[in-house]
RNA sequence: GGAGAGAUGGCAGAGUGGUCGAAUGCGCCACCUUGGAAAGGUGGUGUACAGGCAACUGUACCGAGGGUUCGAAUCCCUCUCUCUCCGCCA
């Protein structure tokens, strides 16, 4: 949600924002929108301060004054009544409109048309190649009983599977080490709702106009995608003290995708299913650019930095103007090397917002000068189970077979070997 | 799932139809007092939107949404949440 002030100053900046995110909005719709809704609305009060007024006069009135006085008042009360009525669906297309509203990508965002238009800002590590045919993580994790899709589908359905002996292993090895290795950093470890309420979805963006991809259940209660939701909503509708910030979570959670729309995308593996588990960074901090481009950059090299202890080759990509949300500033995007399918696969993804989400949530602090301000706020995923052992096992796949566990995990996991 | 009670400003807590944006206390801020502090005294202390260069003015907000009324924190309806008891249960 932008403010709808900046909207009416900066009316050309958000079209050409909706132009470089590919986003479809009538802003000049909301603009004329607007305008009704201010006349309307200044009618409306004018009327109430006349009401206000003349209801004060009443109980001092003698009989006669007050039975006119009285009379005259329930016309007035007739037209706000009929006021209202029409500033009520004027309202709701303003509302509608609003949420369609994209934020301001910075000026360092890339223009394109879909994510193969993303910029590499980075590469890490050589290429995995093998002196013997790779076998895919499918095969791999399916030979040493690390995964059962099979019964997975059995029992889950499309994109079912079991993490069983040692893949649950190396899951648990890998959220002990995540937690340890982020922890030292300075987050505080939150373990979030999953089932939440519609607001919150919407206060992060991922409502209303990714609706399809999200679980609902028959309460109208939804599943959250990413924990960044459930966290973003901790602090919904509370103002916060500055000397707080900034606030650093490092959050865990299942996370449910309906995947709507990629049913022929990744049909087999691990890469796309429709429940995994994530932990995420997610930062509240004050108000300033700087400091959102700081952390936001500080966030993203987290991850880079847990990568390269478990020593997976990555790409770190700048996302193009198409490829970033509705509600992101700059994205950026860690992809690690699946050597099987010879290229970078995403596995993190590093957003800033300003006050796009705190807006909607109503997350606010008092700054120094007393004012009430909206926070900022950002988020980044630190790792991803399932999807991190695709990488993990095909990389460090053998010639005999087995899979070598990266250093960094075997007192974690116990072992050295797999298989 | 059943029965009951409740939701008021940063907090506690009054207020059951008109001068209530809301008593009082605590907290907080400023000033006075002091060598400094405490205590005491005086004054102040919400948010959002609209209009205005501004001072300021108007409107709304007493869990949320509707309704009754010239007028609602106060009456009525619906919903949400919290608490207590019973039942069930990881």
């Amino acid at each position: 949600m932008l403010d709808i002030k900046f909207i009416r100053e900066n009316a050309d900046l958000v079209k050409e924002a909706a132009r470089k995110k590919k986003i479809t909005v009538d802003v000049d719709r909301l603009l004329s929108v607007d305008d009704e809704r201010r006349v309307l609305m200044s009618a409306i009060e004018a009327k109430k301060a006349e009401q206000n007024k003349v209801s004060e006069e009443i109980p001092q009135a003698d009989s006669a004054r007050r039975e006119s006085l009285i009379a005259s008042m329930q016309t007035l009360k007739a037209e706000i009544g009929a006021d209202e009525e029409k500033l009520k669906p004027l309202m709701e297309v303003w509302q509608a409109l609003m949420l369609q509203v994209p934020n301001i990508p910075d000026m360092s965002v890339p223009d394109g048309e879909s994510d193969a238009d993303n910029v590499e800002v980075k590469q890490w590590g050589e290429q995995t190649r093998f002196e013997f045919t790779p076998q895919s993580h499918t095969d791999l994790m399916v030979r040493h009983g690390m995964v059962d899709f099979e019964r997975g589908t059995k029992v889950h359905g499309f994109r079912g599977y079991y993490l069983m002996g040692d893949g649950a292993r190396l899951s648990w090895a890998i959220w002990n080490y995540a937690n340890d290795f982020f922890l030292a950093k300075g987050f505080e470890p939150l373990l979030v709702p999953t089932i939440v309420r519609k607001s919150n979805l919407y206060g992060t963006g991922h409502l209303p106009n990714d609706a399809e991809d999200v679980y609902r259940t028959q309460d109208d209660d939804y599943l959250i995608g990413t924990s960044e939701v459930s966290t973003m909503g901790l602090y919904s509708d509370e103002v916060l003290d500055q000397a707080q910030f900034p606030i650093k979570f490092l959050a865990f959670s299942p996370c449910y995708r309906r995947e709507a729309g990629s049913h022929g995308k990744d049909v087999k593996g691990l890469i796309r299913v429709h429940e995994f588990f994530k932990v995420e960074q997610v930062v509240l901090c004050e108000a300033s650019h700087a400091e959102s481009v700081r952390l936001h950059e500080w966030i993203n090299r987290n991850t880079e930095e847990f990568i390269e202890s478990l020593g997976i080759p990555y790409r770190t990509v700048l996302n193009c103007g198409a490829d970033i949300g509705q509600g992101q500033v700059k994205k950026y995007d860690i992809e690690l090397w699946v050597p099987g399918e010879g290229k970078y696969r995403e596995i993190s993804s590093a957003s800033y917002f300003h006050d796009f989400q705190t807006r909607r949530f109503n997350i606010r602090y008092r700054d120094a000068e007393g004012k009430m301000r909206y926070a900022h706020s950002l988020n980044c995923t630190a790792i991803p189970t399932p999807r991190i052992l695709v990488s993990l096992v095909e990389n460090f796949q053998q010639a005999d077979g087995t899979v070598r566990v990266p250093e960094a995990l075997v007192k974690y996991f116990g072992k050295a070997v797999i298989g």
